[in-house]
DNA sequence: CGCTTATTTCAACAATTGTCGAAATAAGGA
DNA sequence: TCCTTATTTCGACAATTGTTGAAATAAGCG
């Protein structure tokens, strides 16, 4: 959830998910997003890291890929645990009946 | 975006969700997360700020109640925008047809 | 092997955020 | 009005995060 705090990293992140299944490598992602390289880096890892993001070698760049099925799990999460609908707000502890 | 991205206030709403329409206090809540009101007014300051949280006054006593649809507003963007599926990842730029 | 491109790691520093206690404010009751 | 409860604001400091340039590593090519 941290991950997707930072606004530059939800920027990373939507521009990953335009790119599409081909992706984008860090120095193209680097290009549209001016900024250094090693703060670019240090951002993705941040991704990579909860699963956000993969990275798949191509010579000496790196691919670097939006995985949606982990942002949907996320979504999933949101939905079920933080954004109660009226059935379950029923749940609630009611003084007899 | 941010609001969330923080463990506490995740923390906080989600106690929140958990109590539905009824709400719980600030001074419940300050004893269900057990930190110094002060800091726990910050946090909270910082889910009323984009609309998550509400809050109501009740004589000295300020309720809190967790805002589903600014929530589901927030979950839909991250569908809309975050989370393309196979449809839209056909969108991409291809060369020639 | 030495060179080139692409990216990460490192070390330092700036900026933001989190935390707290003390004092201020809000609302109502004696 | 003065007192009590509930919460926020203020001022300070700790902790985390963001940023950068320089050096290190990775991969491939002459």
């Amino acid at each position: 959830m941290e991950s997707l705090g930072s606004p530059t990293r939800l920027r990373i992140y939507r521009t990953l998910v335009r790119a599409g299944q081909t992706g984008l490598s860090v120095g193209t992602l680097q290009d549209c997003m001016g900024m250094a390289a090693s703060t670019l880096s240090h951002h993705i890892r941040r991704l990579v890291d909860p699963g956000l993001v993969s990275q798949e070698r191509v010579a000496t760049t790196l691919i670097c890929r939006a995985e949606y099925p982990v942002m949907r799990a996320l979504i999933g999460y949101l939905a079920d645990e933080c954004c109660a609908d009226e059935a379950s707000a029923g749940c609630q502890t009611k003084i007899s009946a």
